[in-house]
DNA sequence: AGCACGCCGACT
DNA sequence: GTCGGCGTGCTC
């Protein structure tokens, strides 16, 4: 047997390390493009994906050490061409190594199966499907449009985009997203369109509409979900019938954008705002921001939707005539349910001192018991208490292992710290001084539960009966079913009033909730993080869009904002729903702070065991860049190493160093050229206490 | 990232 | 005398 040609194959090797290109394999027979394969690597046989054919080995190598292939997985067709163009734009732009992206992006079993076990597995045939049971479900026809939203569907038709499609709560933008798709679908029998969503086990309403949609007209297997909770042989399955173009609707999370889709025509990223597109370790991309190269890439139309877009969005979708690349498409109308709920401010400043409910809340709350319609408290702290503190020395509940206090837990009497977990029964006494008088510092959403209960004890149902209460936050729904066990309540009308955490405030309809109140949210407005009033305010628009959709109580439907900053413009203009005036102003903010998205921002993060080994490290590839790099630093800032705002977690300190230019080509110079630099710097021996370190390219937060 | 190779402490 | 600690260094 002779090999008689080389290939470069991706493997999963870490940018960090000394090489992070292809590598060099023989074979036998040309394998094409996207070949899955297993190599001999060191003393392990690791998976791999032809990169391309080699006309002649490197001659930085001796050709006769060159290893051939081990196997070929030839009963997976290959990824396509513009698949590992993806894959190598994201790797370069996110500074990570295209084998190591690639990778892992695949599905585990992919990577770990070995030819023999993968034939056996295609061969024991499994439903791809996620959206199990999807025969029982009624089928959906598609609704008649308003003209708001036919005009958004026929730009689409017409356009290039992408498109930012902009569209209140109840607007109707899932429609036209379904009616785009249907078109596409229709006319070409080998087109896929992709769904992108933040959370697949937030938004199961929208899962249900799909199949039900596409199902009946496109076969019981046409929509698949790709997420990354699946067991692996789902996944899998779902992976290989986007793959091979059996599944021509992939309904996914942030993963998904990387689907080796053939036939791919559409993308829509739906709730494109949402910060969980981002991917928040590994390789840290946007696959918000991915999905619109990926378009381009393969001439597949993109749609962006949101009812409060991210400003980087809005910002990309101003007129042709200034610069802007996104074609906007604004559906103001909410259509069906009617008006938008109504805002109410209550200044907390004439309530009484510590009341966490003002007076006429509790009388709003009262109202919808008599109404037999229900409410919604939002309170972005689960637990009893953020703190727990001592009366007479000042001790508090400090996380030993964090800079951040460990939270107390009512139900089963602990400190627990949200950050490391932590956890250790509540002491009887102060820890440092022996007083027993301890008490709670704040309230989250377990005491705002109790002191409803307390405050309503006396108020009954129409029925007689005592008012029912139920919260859902990250505690209450951590066995799996849960959280669909408890929202499944909150439908069957079993609930009267919901306390919860943001969670509850994305994604579901609540049909017969008139009111939404939001507890406590003044944290955002004065926060050091500059996207903060940007969240805070599409939080209480999709939260005051859970109320009043039902068409029976809409116009009735309110959103309450308890606040010591009445005035302030994020809730002037939240009781405007007015999302153009909200960004303008944020946009004309951030081009004065020079802030994004007028300059692009990158962050080198290090972990260390101290805060200064940490910011010396920084430091020192700051002073590095100085001293080589001086060529590509004109457009660029560079800012000194500074402390995380949670700045040590589970023992770990953390510094970080921001990188910002004006110019994102300039940015992206500089930074893969500072990379090679950041790799021998680590391998210094004055840095060898370097636990870990990362580059963020267009940061969420800094 | 794995995994081997390599040189120093407590165990059968 | 070995088992094993994790510090450097390499993987086509």
């Amino acid at each position: 047997m002779r090999s008689s040609c080389w290939l470069s194959v991706l493997v999963a090797l870490p940018a960090h390390s000394s090489h992070n290109g292809p590598l060099t394999y023989t074979s036998e027979c040309p394998l094409a493009p996207g070949s899955l394969v297993r190599v001999p690597l060191g003393s392990r046989d690791v998976p791999g994906i032809v990169w391309g054919p080699l006309a002649a080995p490197p001659d930085h190598i001796d050709p006769s050490t060159l290893r051939p292939v081990t196997a070929h997985l030839d009963s997976v067709p290959a990824l396509s061409p513009a698949w590992l163009r993806l894959v190598d734009f994201a790797a370069s732009y996110y500074q990570r190594s295209p084998g190591e992206l690639a990778l892992s992006v695949l599905p585990p079993s992919l990577r770990d199966l070995t030819p023999i076990q993968m034939g056996r597995r295609l061969r024991r045939a499994l439903p791809p499907s996620g959206a199990a049971g999807s025969d029982a479900l009624p089928s959906e026809p598609a609704r008649t449009l308003s003209p708001g939203q036919a005009a958004a569907l026929t730009a689409i038709r017409d356009g290039p985009g992408p498109f930012l499609v902009h569209g209140a709560t109840g607007s109707g933008k899932t429609e036209v997203y379904l009616q785009a798709a249907t078109d596409l679908l229709r006319t070409d029998p080998r087109a896929q369109v992709l769904f992108l969503v933040p959370e697949i086990n937030l938004t199961p309403q929208f899962q249900e509409r799909l199949v039900r949609r596409f199902a009946p007209e496109f076969g019981p297997q046409a929509v698949v979900t790709q997420h990354s909770a699946m067991t692996p042989a789902r996944r899998l399955a779902s992976w290989l019938a986007a793959h091979t173009g059996s599944a021509r609707v992939v309904l996914g999370t942030r993963l998904a954008v990387f689907a080796s889709m053939p036939g791919l025509r559409l993308v829509v990223v739906d709730e494109e705002h949402d910060p969980s597109y981002k991917q928040q370790e590994g390789a840290r991309y946007s696959a918000r921001d991915l999905a619109v190269y990926r378009g381009k890439l393969e001439g597949a139309t993109v749609i962006l939707g949101s009812a409060t877009p991210s400003l980087e969005s809005w910002y990309l979708s101003r007129p042709a005539s200034e610069g802007g690349r996104y074609l906007r498409l604004s559906m103001p109308e909410r259509i069906g349910a009617g008006a938008l709920p109504v805002v109410r401010r209550v200044d907390m400043n004439r309530q009484s001192r510590h009341a966490l409910l003002s007076a006429p809340l509790i009388e709003a709350l009262r109202e919808r018991i008599t109404r037999q319609e229900q409410s919604l408290l939002l309170l972005n702290r689960r637990g009893y208490a953020p703190v727990l503190h001592c009366t007479d020395c000042g001790w508090k509940s400090e996380c030993p292992h964090c800079s951040a206090y460990r939270v107390f837990h009512k139900h089963d009497r602990t400190l627990r710290c949200h950050h490391c977990g932590f956890t250790q029964p509540v002491p009887r006494a102060c820890p440092a001084c022996g007083n027993p008088d301890i008490r709670p510092l704040g309230r989250g959403t377990e005491r705002l539960e109790e002191m409803l209960a307390e405050t309503l004890s006396t108020t009954l149902r129409p029925d007689g009966t005592p008012v029912r209460i139920a919260r859902i936050d990250a505690d209450t729904t951590r066995h799996t079913g849960a959280l669909e066990s408890q929202l499944a309540a909150v439908h069957a009308g079993e609930v009267d009033i919901l306390v919860g955490t943001q969670m509850v405030a994305k994604g579901h309809d609540f049909r017969r909730m008139t009111l939404v109140a939001a507890i406590n949210p003044d944290g955002a407005l004065f926060s050091s993080d500059f996207r903060a009033p940007e969240r805070l305010f599409a939080l209480l628009m999709q939260a005051g869009g859970r109320a009043g959709r039902d068409a029976q109580h809409a116009g009735r439907s309110e959103m309450w904002v308890q606040t010591f900053h009445p005035s302030h413009p994020v809730f002037e203009a939240l009781k405007r729903h007015d999302y153009p005036a909200f960004a303008a102003s944020q946009l004309a903010q951030r081009a004065q702070a020079g802030l994004p998205p007028f300059l692009f921002q990158a962050l080198l993060r290090a972990d260390a065991a101290t805060q200064e080994q940490a910011q010396e490290f920084l430091n020192d590839a700051s002073s590095l860049a100085e001293e080589h790099l001086a060529a590509l630093l004109g457009a660029i800032t560079r800012y000194p190493a500074v402390p995380l705002l949670m700045q040590r977690v589970a023992n770990v300190e953390r510094a970080q160093l921001l990188v910002e230019s004006p110019s994102r080509p300039a940015l992206q110079r500089f930074v893969a050229a500072w990379q090679p630099l950041l790799q021998s710097l680590r391998a210094q021996p004055r840095h060898r206490r370097i636990q870990r370190w990362a580059v963020d390219i267009d940061p969420l937060a800094i």
